[in-house]
DNA sequence: TTTTTGCATTAAAAAAACAAATGCAATTAT
DNA sequence: ATAATTGCATTTGTTTTTTTAATGCAAAAA
């Protein structure tokens, strides 16, 4: 770039007033810094701007009318980037990126998005949802502000607010032969066919469950989504261990589930808020923060009927 | 304004490769330059560009991210307004103002432009009329790149080409008593009622003439306007003079006009294009120039059937 | 562990921006 | 006419900013 934002800010009040030293003044610059600004600016152009008229000030030449309505539009949109970087640091506006762990994110997040975006309608916020290890990757690499997911495998960079605690329970389909116990032992599951939700953070923590018991579960169905989990349980293939509670009793082809509580003493979840601690937060994620405390409480009694699977830790 | 345009590059160009060292090698400048360009966008702007990896590099944060969309757009735009420079000061292009003389402007100019823009469809010519003490002030304002004019009142900082000289001639009515005079005196004309235009150069020019000869014209009618002269000579209010030759023997109102030469060798008006001296022309205002030497012949030939009343001086 | 990578910091040098004083040409006032 | 004024450009010396080289430091890679 051969020109700098200063020398064409100097120019177009010079433009504007047809005067160098009225620039000056109102700039409250000296004379020559103006002068040398026009000059350097006539030099990287090759332009013409102004005549020169001795003893009263300077007039825009046909080519220099051109150029300064030009360089005016770039002041302004400088004026315009700064604003817009101002906004981003001291309003509640912009984007906001969220990304969520996949088993409780489009249960819980489409409300809260939407309760805080009618409360701050200047912000965009976008949502997606990824595995425990990528979540920690991209909210290492910066990809996310915030993110919603368990407490599990969070390394130290990471700061972790804890919103709600979740036990595990077991899951069974309605016509299972334990539908109708409102209580069982891990011991006593370990014995039935067991559906697992085969995923990278989630397979370690359910067996490191029996394990601690010293079981050994009956691992007959994997599946890769929380939907085939569902569809596996509500068609009998087995039973299946949850952390988050369940908000509707259907898997997605209509077939009927039952939560059951265990009644060993198991490592619970802990959901929460997770960031980057050296991370200086913009207002839209500070408040969206804000939001989701407040909204913990009330959204967790809306959504989990059960109380038993739940608690809430603010 | 907080920033400059290079902080914004050294920014962008950080943010594009997620490396301040290779930013550094590809700007060819120091790595601290880049380092404290963030540094310093990141302060005035307050928001956290960067999310910092040791040994490894930087990513942008999301609101890195939307910061740097528009700092990208600013620095194409400021490439933008260079590159616009470069073309109004190379490139025949951009737009040229040009001012004429209302005698001859409407009858030479609108060909010319027409020829002008077909063989440069980039420039946007705008051309006005004006007085000749006008056009003199407009020039000297740099208003206008370049005039059509007589060489009358020219000072010394307008530099004057002449293209075509006209002598002046009379006009009368077709139903005049000297209508079907071909050359007559302007001793003879003195005795009739003259029409005369009325205008601040013109009025002096004409008076001129007589006073040359010791003679004392009889100015019976004053018009403003060229047409209005035409109308009163077509119908028969008295003879006028003329310097532009006729390039159409009808009034507006549709009588019939007829030139007669005059046998007096008089100062002739010399018609040419006009500039500010010290004014550094752009390649359009050049190619004008260049346009109106190379049509002068053809155009004057087409226009002007009575070659009595003109001479090339080109 | 050691080595390497890569950003931040420091200090010194180079470059740029700046202001005061002066020059100069034309305009205005006397 | 002459003198005073206006106003941009230039010169000169100072200040500020930018730049670099050298170093520090922390984490990743070997």
């Amino acid at each position: 770039m051969r020109f700098t934002l200063k020398q064409l800010r100097y120019f177009v009040v010079a433009g504007e007033l047809s005067s160098v030293t009225k620039a000056a003044e109102t700039l409250h610059v000296s004379q020559p810094s103006i002068s040398s600004a026009i000059l350097h600016l006539e030099d990287v152009t090759g332009l013409q701007l102004f005549v020169r008229h001795h003893a009263q000030g300077l007039s825009l030449t046909p080519p220099g009318r051109q150029f300064i309505r030009k360089a005016k539009q770039l002041l302004g949109e400088a004026e315009g980037l700064a604003q817009y970087a101002n906004t981003l640091g001291q309003d509640v506006a912009g984007s906001l990126r969220i990304v969520g762990f996949p088993t409780f994110t489009p249960i819980m997040m489409p409300s809260i998005i939407k309760n805080f975006m009618d409360a701050y309608p200047a912000v965009n916020v976008q949502c997606d949802e990824k595995h425990q290890k990528d979540i920690i990757q991209s909210l290492t690499d910066g990809r996310y502000e915030l993110a919603l997911t368990y407490d599990l495998q969070i390394p130290a960079e990471i700061e972790f607010e804890p919103l709600l605690e979740f036990p595990p329970y077991a899951v069974v389909s309605k016509n299972h032969p334990l539908a109708d116990r409102d209580e069982i032992s891990l011991k006593e599951l370990a014995e039935y066919p067991m559906v697992l939700l085969d995923w990278p953070m989630s397979r370690e923590y359910f067996y490191s469950l029996f394990l601690s018991l010293e079981l050994e579960p009956n691992f007959a169905y994997q599946a890769q989504s929380l939907g085939m989990v569902r569809g596996f349980v509500g068609n009998g293939f087995g039973y299946s261990l949850f952390n988050t509670p369940l908000a509707n009793n259907l898997a997605l082809d209509g077939s009927e589930l039952k939560a059951i509580a265990l009644k060993e003493k198991l490592r619970p979840l802990r959901m929460g808020v997770a960031r980057l601690s050296q991370f200086r937060l913009t207002p839209a994620a500070e408040a969206f923060i804000k939001k989701l405390e407040e909204q913990t409480h009330a959204l967790s009694e809306n959504l989990f009927t059960d109380d038993r699977f739940y608690n809430k830790l603010i």
